[in-house]
DNA sequence: AAAAGATATGGAAACGGTTACACCACCATG
DNA sequence: CATGGTGGTGTAACCGTTTCCATATCTTTT
């Protein structure tokens, strides 16, 4: 690998020479620098990240963690954030934690090897539940870099974040069933170790409660944003013979396999039970499933994110700030039609 | 930040026995070792990752390069990439190119700065095809690292590559519509710019000449491998009221836009026409529509890539190497049911 | 003509680690 | 008692950059 040493020897000059070329900084007369600018054309000459990181004591990286990659939601998210990544010629470490904290542990000690100037993390899990969550935090904060969660909040952060509308959008969805004539509602919780979950919870049986209606205790159905539990739940749901006119189903997997049970149970979505969910499933609509849901915008999400980052890394004492991305609704065969 | 220096003075020893009780290397003093490590963790001294590099002259990290983030197939690649880098405590440096050709370049750039040890790479576009691919080619060449593709192949390349069966798995899709009893087949195409778009055409088509059908060209509609254009393209057919019994769909978007047009067309699939896809459909069985398809393990093709990238910087000199993931089958409903 | 500025370049230290080598102490061996 | 290993540690060079400072030349100003 050639280095800057050798262009310069090669150039007739000095090193500083060279370095002045490369960042445009200085005095250096034209004629020298067409003849450095040549050779390092003619030998591929491309300086090492390593070097200039450490002479600089500055980094170009930011670290990236999330819990699930192969999760559409996240797949958006990091699109949004290489978008900007992009524009500020940053370039991305990323850690996937497949939702186990252990794995995040070693992607925090990785990255403060690699003295990210900033991290983004969507954390395995809850920062206040478990002993292991307490660790983690304890961990993120001796990192002591500029950090912005983004969608799974714990209580008590002081990180920046970019949260989604979770109380408010299931608030909403209960609202939505109720004006479509429901009466009797439930759910298929996420998890309820995750702050998300909980709030989910919470923001719906508020808006049960505000709309006059009651949420029974037998149709709260205990689920972790997986398809398999919800399919589970919701096939025993069906085979108690006895369920609610609709429900809500707290993501996008929770959805599918509530839609799964349903089918096999030949229940007739939108004619012998209505639901709504929340994040949106690619094409459902047009697969003739009346289905409902209240949903964000992911990349969107990811963008902010980077850009709190930035704002972050350039103010590092400004007071916390946390950017609620607002829920969208997206109505389609919720109305009650067998009442 | 604390430095090696830091803890060397702390310790009251020199930085190259902190070095050794860092790396495990050389003689140490057990009680010297002891109070270095003590310092270490009372401190959160964590080495520079640059520093080591420099001095180490060798990386832990790998380039990935992938062209849409937010697809899920390449979201299950990089769970396959990140559950083999965990295993060789390896850091990804990641970019999502958006399918430009441009963005590729400056990813090229990047990394050759960072000096990764290797890259996985699902070019944006075609390498021989275009001037712009050409061009790719020779920078990607002139990095000069170890290099593995993925899923997009080109003529004539001489790195390693992880590819799936795309002609194989097109030329079975024609067979599994003749056994079904359809006699005339159409295919909405991939991107035929690209290789894999290419190869599915080809594959499909030997397969309904060997099978002693034919393939009328206006039976052959050329798509880009995303929803929209594979929706028009299948609302024209529709509207064209001639279409062929069984359609090929070459990969999941093409799916997607296809079923959106017939429904919207109020076509029956299943009963008015029959479709057979490349790429499985989250939930589509569940979802009742009667979907055949040929699918790829993604995953382990991402497991595959940096697996075959390991051994490929452990011998530099080896053979080129190709893996071929084979295709499967899920049958659902694709017989002729009105002949 | 001297002083002051602008232009152009090189030498050398610094960044934070690793490592070859030298050195010393200790002990066993012939 | 010289010899030679083993254990333990420090010194200094090195990795590839940046950057401060010194130096030199050429212009311009006073």
């Amino acid at each position: 690998m050639i280095t800057i040493t050798d262009v310069a020897n090669l150039a007739g000059v000095s090193k500083a020479t060279v370095s002045r070329v490369l960042n445009n900084s200085g005095y250096v007369n034209e004629d020298t620098r067409k003849r450095v600018e040549q050779i390092v054309k003619e030998n591929h000459y491309v300086p090492s990240a390593s070097a200039i990181k450490l002479s600089k004591q500055e980094s170009t990286a930011i670290g990236v963690v999330v819990p699930e990659i192969d999760n559409l939601f996240y797949g958006d998210v990091l699109h949004g954030i290489t978008e900007i990544a992009d524009q500020h010629d940053l370039s991305l470490v990323f850690f996937d934690t497949q939702n186990k904290a252990e794995k995040e542990v070693r992607a925090l000690h990785t990255l403060s090897q690699q003295r990210v100037r900033g991290l983004i993390l969507a954390p395995a899990v809850d920062y206040s539940l478990s002993s292991l969550g307490r660790e983690l935090r304890k961990q993120l904060k001796a990192l002591d870099i500029p950090v912005v969660i983004v969608d799974r909040d714990s209580e008590n952060m002081h990180w920046d974040g970019v949260f989604y509308e979770s109380y408010q959008s299931s608030y909403r969805a209960a609202q939505i069933l109720h004006k479509a004539g429901h009466t009797r509602l439930g759910i298929i919780t996420g998890d309820l170790a995750l702050k998300i979950g909980r709030d989910r919870l919470q923001g719906f049986r508020q808006g049960v409660l505000d709309n006059g209606l009651e949420l029974r205790d037998e149709d709260i159905f205990e689920g972790d944003f997986l398809e398999e539990r919800a399919y589970e739940l919701s096939k025993k749901m069906f085979l108690s013979g006895d369920w609610p006119t609709a429900v809500y189903t707290c993501n996008n997997r929770t959805s599918l396999g509530f839609l799964k049970a349903a089918r096999e149970c030949k229940i007739r979505i939108g004619k012998d039970i209505a639901v709504i969910g929340n994040d949106r499933i690619a094409m459902i609509d047009q697969l003739g499933i009346p289905f409902s849901c209240v949903y964000r915008d992911n990349i969107e999400m990811g963008r902010m994110a980077l850009k709190m980052l930035l704002e972050r890394i350039e103010n590092p004492t400004r007071p916390r700030n946390i950017c609620m991305i607002p829920y969208q609704v997206h109505l389609c065969g919720t109305e009650k039609l067998n009442p």
